[in-house]
DNA sequence: CATATACTGAACCATATGGTTCAGTATTTA
DNA sequence: TAAATACTGAACCATATGGTTCAGTATATG
């Protein structure tokens, strides 16, 4: 399961990693829009909008109804709190790591000052 | 600039899109170490290990030093500020769309009921 | 000095990604 | 019913990705 886990968060971070999607998501933010609409916004063809638009489907971010011959897409179920929740994750411990490297570095200081005075002597 | 932003995002987005990438990070998290040790963590050739920290250096999560032979790795400048920001405001944004839905929902609920009334008469 | 260690770079490979065009199908609309 | 609209799928393309092997170089170590 932690198996699981891993292959969203791949999946999840991909998604994101292209601008034109983070762009869509954007957009769907506001309203709800057709893959037509979509691929105008971001100077495209409708088939590679598709594409786009099936990337972020797969990943759960957004949800599409085909109604007549009109596909609209709108925000998907996952509000990517597992992705957020990592990134959370990751900045506490980068916190720790160098809070402790500053006290590594702090005690290098303590020794250095106490060098110092043994050398007035 | 919002270029400058959207290549950053996508550079480390897509850093953080691969399992043995993130892994990386949280081993680094816990204790610096060398490509060798990184490696074998993630059973996988040096060259193989060298790709990702390199991967993971360019979008500016991981430093390294070569000291003699050896170099090691440790957590970079970078702490994912700026996707943290971009996750939290999409999901802000989710918040606030489901509840428009939600109040659409609503409307229509009130609607019916009403009619449900009127139909009793 | 000889050998082992740690990394590095080039070359290769299979597959994925981000895009396109082209040729459809299905649904409006005039 | 004919034409326009909206999408879809297959095929193609260039480049990127995640990995490998192999042949080095540079640095310890015995």
């Amino acid at each position: 399961m932690v198996q699981y886990m891993t292959t969203r968060l791949d999946t999840s971070f991909a998604a994101l990693s292209d601008a034109t999607r983070r762009g869509v998501l954007e957009q769907l933010g506001r309203a709800d829009a057709s893959i037509t609409v979509l691929a105008e916004t971001f100077h495209m063809t409708l088939t590679g909008m598709k594409k786009h638009v099936g990337v972020l489907e797969q990943s759960g971010l957004v949800t599409t109804k085909k109604i007549g011959r009109v596909r609209t897409c709108q925000l998907g179920p996952r509000r990517l709190e597992d992705e957020t929740a990592w990134l959370e994750r990751y900045r506490r411990r980068w916190d720790e790591r160098f809070d402790e490297l500053d006290k590594v570095v702090e005690e290098l200081t303590r020794k250095e000052k106490s060098n110092e005075r043994k050398n007035r002597k």
